[in-house]
DNA sequence: AAAAAGAGCAACCAGGGGGTTGCTCATAAA
DNA sequence: TTTATGAGCAACCCCCTGGTTGCTCTTTTT
């Protein structure tokens, strides 16, 4: 078995993800660092809705959430995005809908186990 | 360029779902839901830390986002997973991270035929 | 050396979100 | 028919979040 304390408190963990994820802003600023590949910030800004100075903010928030990291390079700072937070997002994900399947196996042994 | 019109609307969507789970205690809600099956609130609210008036409006929370639904049984209303919502969050995760890959796949080229 | 571009910092503001308490309503159990 | 259980509604509170503006700092560019 994978992942085998996966612990409680992980779970937490993942809601920290989900949440940086949890804003349209934001999951379209993860969805642009993907496409174009590390790109700084008033690249991101072009074409956006919002200032430079929310779109910073957003990217801490991005940051502390584990999804992107920055470097500068000259007078410029690039973000790029971190991959493994949202590989484990998914598997969060996965394990969830894993358990909704056993449920679902286990009621439908007892309904079978019931009519006979 | 790929994803043509995927529109920037889904996005938003999936937004919402995120947001729905970036929190501890409706993650918990939801892993519960899949673990256990349907539940009343009062079954929800027991263990956990949160009032009963809590946990109802992290489920209406849930519910605005597509991830549970619920139907009146009795004098108890039943609480039930969607897993539609569930596993189109997962897609979006996906999408992004090959999103990812192909970017990176571009780079390795661009970087060899720069080497070449 | 002067001008412009990219970022960082701080203060401020409005709104929403998570949580609680108190009361009422409806249905099931005694 | 009482009584107790499960749930709904409304008001309230605090603080965190998303967003803005204004200023400064550093590094290029001209």
């Amino acid at each position: 078995m994978p992942q085998k304390s996966a612990a409680p408190g992980r779970l937490y963990d993942n809601a920290a993800v989900f949440a940086a994820l949890g804003d349209a802003t934001r999951l379209r600023l993860v969805a642009r660092l993907c496409e174009n590949g590390p790109q700084s910030i008033v690249r991101l800004t072009e074409g956006g809705e919002v200032s430079r100075q929310a779109v910073t903010k957003h990217l801490r928030a991005l940051e502390h959430a584990g999804l992107v990291r920055s470097g500068r390079s000259g007078r410029e700072r690039l973000w790029e995005v971190r991959t493994q937070r949202l590989a484990e997002a998914r598997r969060c994900l996965d394990q969830i809908s894993e358990q909704w399947d056993h449920a679902l196996e286990r009621l439908r042994s007892l309904v079978e186990a019931d009519s006979r």
